[in-house]
DNA sequence: TTTATAGTTAACCTAATAGTTAAGTAACCA
DNA sequence: TGGTTACTTAACTATTAGGTTAACTATAAA
């Protein structure tokens, strides 16, 4: 998995770091405070916030000897943009749906009322 | 990883499995038609397409001997949205940018030119 | 009834992931 | 200077992922 989108997709596939990810939209953090909420050691942490830096997911900074880390957004847009290529395959399902909604409403009572519940 | 936006995600991280859903996204297909494009056993294919079918992405039919997939956009539709509560991020890093431009061009030969490179 | 086509399952290998503990480095604080 | 806080790195372990070849199953076609 060399290319950036199969890192970014690998990066999100772990509900730690999307979580990571979630607390850093709310701001910079440094890792002890990103660790928190984790039963899982510091080690742990540093692993899992240098596969989302490798993926460009986040960023580190330093201020003392703190590391603060930052959310960068740019793969998380390439990700998303190459996910919009099947929007009309989701929107057409409803659009389906719809249709059988439909179609249900207009032939009501025409037929088959024995298998309707209720 | 237990969640089905993992799954999905991981599903999503490797090329294989996008371009296989790329194809889907023309129409259903027969696992030898899959398979095709890659230089890769018949296996590998099979246990590709599991992985896709464990994470919802992809169905199997069945026409006598072949047991055609089609393309199913549940978790896709899924993986979007997760990805659109990011999108203020890029929009922002954006209108940042665009700031800083505009900073430049309004500010420029104000100050600093000596750490300023060429 | 045999043969070919389409696909899956089993058994195996190697490399990468996700975690651990223990030890190391860097900056601040008393 | 010496301790404390905030990490990172190293070494190890167990599990999962992605590939292989070989053998199996199911349907069609001769």
């Amino acid at each position: 998995m060399n290319d950036r989108l199969s890192d970014t997709f690998a990066a999100l596939a772990d509900p730690t770091r999307r979580a990571i990810l979630a607390r850093l939209a709310s701001g910079e953090a440094p890792v002890t405070e990103l660790a928190k909420p984790f039963d899982m050691s510091m080690p742990a942490i540093s692993k899992h916030l240098k596969v989302l830096e490798r993926a460009g997911l986040v960023a580190r900074g330093r201020d003392a000897q703190y590391r603060p880390r930052r959310l960068e957004a740019g793969p998380l847009k390439e990700a998303a943009e190459w996910l919009g290529t099947y929007r009309r395959f989701w929107e057409e399902s409803f659009e389906r749906l719809d249709e059988y909604l439909h179609e249900l409403q207009t032939k009501e009572g025409k037929h088959d009322r024995s298998k309707r519940k209720k």
